[in-house]
Order: structure tokens, then C-alpha cells, then sequence
DNA sequence: TTGTAGGCGTTATCAA
DNA sequence: TTGATAACGCCTACAA
């Protein structure tokens, strides 16, 4: 029925072991055989079977790609995931790998699947897509030596842990450097998580972007209840805040909802930029200035590193922090209203 | 090093294939052996090795979601797929099947792996995660007969093919009606897509509640470029068009935004119903009224109806349309002002 | 109810 | 440069 290297043997009048040096193009074989066996192979359409290949070099060609336990509506939404899969199976593709999708609804059924995939040899090794404070999931990661890249910076020191992550301390200095040059002089930093590593690393951007133009540092804004608005939108009034750094698109498009019922006017009141470059940029006037994460070379470089954790276990990853980044001016940002 | 089988069998003085019949649960094992071999295997912390089993039983214990070829950053962001992605894995790890994901940048390059990922059994069915017309991708599956279920409704007459709906006839005509019980009379259907086999359904929905309210069905309207808005925000007012039916919550969003523009007020002035009650419906106000089209259960009856495929290849499958639903209702839809 | 033995399709280790 | 042959770990007739 199917086509095995047996057949594409014998109807090449060689040995299996040849077919096969053949497929994983090995350097000892001559050109002519080289030739003569693919054409048949070609001809017969054969096709590997990847379960005997996996058995054979007790690898599973295949990685898992661990998504957040999810909790709320509003994470299940976040655009960035999406994307992620799509541009890390785009790479594993090109590198003959599958991608698995690990999920779990709480950490401990999560940890249970992960522990699963990789003894059963599902996965050869993982791409975990977030990084929290104290998680369960990469600390057995590690503890295990299992193959594994972070999207992200780890919360806490992990010697020879391979992570890919933007320069967020960057991406909030450049963006905080956006609206100085738009002569803002009190600019904030709005947030909606403070437990995340990202946050962290914008939020001391933001600092150092700040104290070099002599300007006014304030604490991050934390927004996560009504009553957190309640008092925000009135203390902004009060300071003459005019323009913020807003760590979500979400959150970006609730702010500008809170100030317009204020009578404030985006740009011309007040300035926002936010991160992401999402599809929530562009779904409402006015349109989020954004600075693009680069979510694809994100996705790239975490593909590479760990496959080479694959192939070479035993050199150490030096981290991958992607410098590009792209600021999409839209209409969110504008030379504040120095008349007053 | 890993532990086999074999390993277990010495121990526990069996022979292999006593052991691999209480893996499986073999009826014929007494409880007796059963309940050793067992406690042995958690002893030796065995795990059975998948490729090993998949090479035995030619399968691949796995199912694959097809993605969209995605065109646009819009579409990454639809927050339908990361939801669906999430239910299906869920799903089908219940019954140990792993979830693979596939993407192409093209349908060229889409089809290319949807038939590499079957060829080289790293899959054994297919789940298609949309519908369209003319799809070149469920053309091939259903050519080859290989197992795949749809989500959504297929375009044309498609027989013995597995599917998984919305009632979205049923969808079109509550949320329409929901308008009517307001006393609207005067109803839109608002989309973004024609192609798409969910929007007629829904739209033949809507038509069927305005005719037997007796009231006037209006051609759908189509909003996708500048203009299309252009025209289609005077053309309300002149008509006194007083609610809508929006095909997507991201186009609900810009319809809103469109009629504040010229004063209306949500839902006094006018009245919107929406479909996914997505994170989109409650990002800003006026939160949206929305219907919940489960996708945890669109999910769940899609990898039934696959595995159901996969261990009865010769039984049709009969069509599963989930028939329940969620009205929930926001801040979008209200009585209709009828003092004017 | 259990054991024996062969096979699943590849790869890897020897020799030749 | 190639060919035999033995793994890889599990499943499944068939036999006992």
C-alpha cells in the first residue's frame, strides 16, 4: 500500500540503507546513485513516514509551542498569540519541524501536558510564549534540562536559559524620546499589568528617556478597575499631563474613550502612543501611533535557538535581544498645545 | 536510559505484549496482572513512546488545524481563531491526540503542507478552520478522502462531508428579531466579507424575521473601503434607518464610531447587535450586544465528528449544527425612540 | 489469560 | 561508495 524505502530499493536495484543515506543526503554517496534514486523516488511518490524516522533517531521532529494558561476573555483575544503561532510554524516549516500547541486551563493541567508531550516524545522541545514571575512551568523546564526557549526576558536570573525578547527598555525610551520630541513635558505610563517583565523593562525606559530631557519621572498607572479610572481621569486633568506611554492597544483605546468623555481631543489635548502595531491600531479613528514588536523576528529567532539547543545541547545560548523595531506614526501623537 | 516496554515486562515477569495490552486495556488481561504491570510501570515511571505506538498502529495520534492563509493583520488578529485553536487542543487531548497547526502563506504553499503533513502520517485528519468558496485545500481532502471536518457551513453541496455550523440562519433571525421586540422597524444587515458562507446564512435569518414582521428587508450593505462609508452614513439618515445587524464586532466598533460622528447617539439613536462576543464587545463603551456563537462547542463536536471519522472511516457523518446560543445583551441595542 | 515472534519504516553500525 | 543487518519501541496475530 504505502510506498516504503524497501520498494524505492528494490526498484532502484540498491540497498535500503542506500535510499535512506540518499533521503538525509549523505555525503558518501555518489551523484549518479544520488540522481537515479530520486528520480524513482519521485516516479513511486514516496513520502518518509515520520513516526519510523522519529523511532529510528528517538528524536519527534516536532516542537511545542506553550501558550498561557488563559484566564480571562480579553487574553484569548490578545492578537499577539496568533500571530506568533503563525510566524513560528512558518519557520519550523522551513526547517522540516512540526508545531505542536501545548495548552492547558490552569498551570497544573498545563505542566501536565508539557511533562506528557516531551516523555512520550511528542516534542523534541518547547517555545514558551510568556514570561512570568515564578512559573511553575519553566522552572520544571529547567530543573529537567529540557529544551526550551523563552519569549521574553526571564522575571529572575537563569543561567544559560535561551530567550528571544525585544530591547523593552528601548522600545519605552524611544517612545517616550517620541512624544519629548513633540515637546510633552509631563508623560505617563499607563499599564494594565505590573507583574510582567515587559512592563518593567518599558517602564525603566521610560525613566532613563525622562531624566535625560530633564523631565518629570511618575509612577506607572496601574488601570485595571473602574475606580482606578474614576481617579485617574481627574488627577490627569489636575497634573496637565498631556501625553502617555500605554503598554496595550486595549488599553490605548480605553484611555482615549475615558479623556473624550472629558472633552479632551486626541492629538490636540492629549498624545498616546502604545506597542504592538495590532489590528486594534487601525479599528477606530483616531488611529494608534504604535510601535511594532516585530512579532516575526521574534518568532524566527526563538525557531533558531532552539533548534540549535537541539542540535548542539551542550554550548551554552547566549540570549537574542531584536533591536528593530518599527514606530508607526498614525494619528495619536501630536505637538502638545503649548499656547496655555 | 529511557524505559521500554521491555523493561517493564522483565521486571514485572511478564512478556511485552502481556504489558502492552494493559497499556491499552486490553479486555482480555485479569485484573490481577493489570493492577501489577500498572504499579510496576509508575515505579519505573514508564511512558510509552509515540512514534514507537504510531509505527505499530500506522497512525499519528494527531490532528491537524488548519489555518486561513492569512492576508491581512486584521485577520491575524480575529481572536475567533486563537479561541478555536485553544478549544480544540483542549478538546483533543481529552482523547490524547495531540494538535498540530498548519499555515501557508498562500494556498499554494498551504496545500503543500496540508498534503506533506498527511503523507508523512504526522497527522491522521484534518480540521479546516473556515469556509470559503471554491476552496482549493477542502477540494483536495475531500478528492483524496481523507478525514477532515469543516467549521462552518461548505459553500456548495459537498456529499458525505463532515461539518460543524452556528444555526446561523437561527443567529440571523434571533438577533433580528431581538431589534423588532425594540420596536425597530427600519433594520440593516452591515458585513465586511460576501464571500463568506456565515454571512449569507445569517443574512437569510435576517430576511426571514423582517418578512414575517411584516417589516422591510434592505439589500445587505457591504463596508469595506473609505467610500463604501461615505455613502453609507448619509444614506442611513435619510432613511431613518434605526438598528443593525453587524455581520463582526471589529466592524460594529467602526459603525459606531461612524454615527457618533454625526451625532448619533448608541443605543438612543440607534441600535447594533453583533456576532462572537469577543474581548472587542466589552473594550469600550457602549459595550457591545453580542451573540456567543460557543465556540467551545463548535470545538468540541468538530473533534468528535474527526475522531468519530478516523475509528469509522466507512459511516457518514451527519452534519453537527450546534443549536444553542447566547443573546448577551449590552449597551448597543435599545428601544427605539419613537416620539419623532 | 498469557507468551512467542514477526512486523511497522527508518536509521545506524558494521563490513565490504 | 555501498550493502547487510541490527536496532528503535510498540502492536498484534497466532499459538499455547
Amino acid at each position: 500500500m504505502t510506498i516504503t524505502v524497501k520498494d524505492v530499493a528494490k526498484k532502484a536495484g540498491v540497498a535500503t540503507s542506500t535510499v535512506s543515506r540518499v533521503i538525509n543526503d549523505h555525503p558518501s554517496i555518489s551523484i549518479a546513485t544520488k540522481e537515479k534514486v530520486r528520480n524513482i523516488m519521485k516516479d513511486m511518490g514516496y513520502v518518509p513516514n515520520i513516526s519510523a524516522r522519529n523511532l529510528g533517531t528517538q528524536s519527534a521532529n516536532a516542537l511545542g509551542i506553550i501558550l498561557p494558561p488563559f484566564l480571562t476573555k480579553e487574553q484569548v483575544g490578545n492578537p499577539f498569540y496568533l500571530e506568533l503561532i503563525y510566524s513560528i510554524n512558518q519557520a519550523a516549516v522551513d526547517l522540516q519541524l512540526a508545531t505542536v500547541i501545548i495548552t492547558g486551563k490552569d498551570n497544573e493541567e498545563l505542566l501536565n501536558h508539557v511533562k506528557q508531550m516531551y516523555a512520550q516524545k511528542q516534542v523534541d522541545g518547547f517555545i514558551l510564549t510568556y514570561s512570568i514571575k515564578n512559573d511553575p512551568i519553566l522552572h520544571y523546564l529547567m530543573k529537567e534540562t529540557i529544551p526550551v526557549t523563552l519569549i521574553g526576558k526571564p522575571c529572575s536570573q537563569r543561567d544559560g536559559l535561551s530567550y528571544v525578547d525585544n530591547d523593552n527598555q528601548l522600545l519605552g525610551r524611544c517612545s517616550t524620546n517620541h512624544l519629548i520630541e513633540h515637546h510633552h513635558q509631563k508623560i505617563l505610563f499607563l499599564t494594565d499589568r505590573q507583574e510582567d517583565q515587559v512592563f518593567i523593562d518599558r517602564y525603566i525606559g521610560y525613566q532613563s528617556a525622562l531624566k535625560q530631557a530633564n523631565l518629570p519621572v511618575f509612577s506607572p498607572k496601574i488601570l485595571q478597575e473602574k475606580q482606578d479610572w474614576q481617579e485617574f481621569i481627574p488627577w490627569i486633568q489636575r497634573e496637565g499631563i498631556t501625553g502617555a506611554i500605554v503598554m496595550d492597544e486595549g488599553l490605548a483605546l480605553k484611555t482615549i474613550q475615558a479623556l473624550s468623555q472629558i472633552g479632551y481631543e486626541i492629538p490636540a489635548d492629549f498624545s498616546l502612543i502604545s506597542f504592538n502595531n495590532s489590528f486594534l491600531a487601525t479599528l477606530t479613528h483616531p488611529f494608534l501611533t504604535s510601535v511594532d514588536i516585530q512579532i516575526h523576528d521574534l518568532a524566527t529567532a526563538s525557531v533558531k535557538q532552539l533548534v540549535s539547543q537541539l542540535t548542539t545541547p551542550t554550548t551554552r545560548q547566549q540570549p537574542v535581544i531584536i533591536q528593530t523595531y518599527g514606530l508607526i506614526q498614525r494619528e495619536t501623537v501630536g505637538q502638545i498645545n503649548t499656547k496655555d
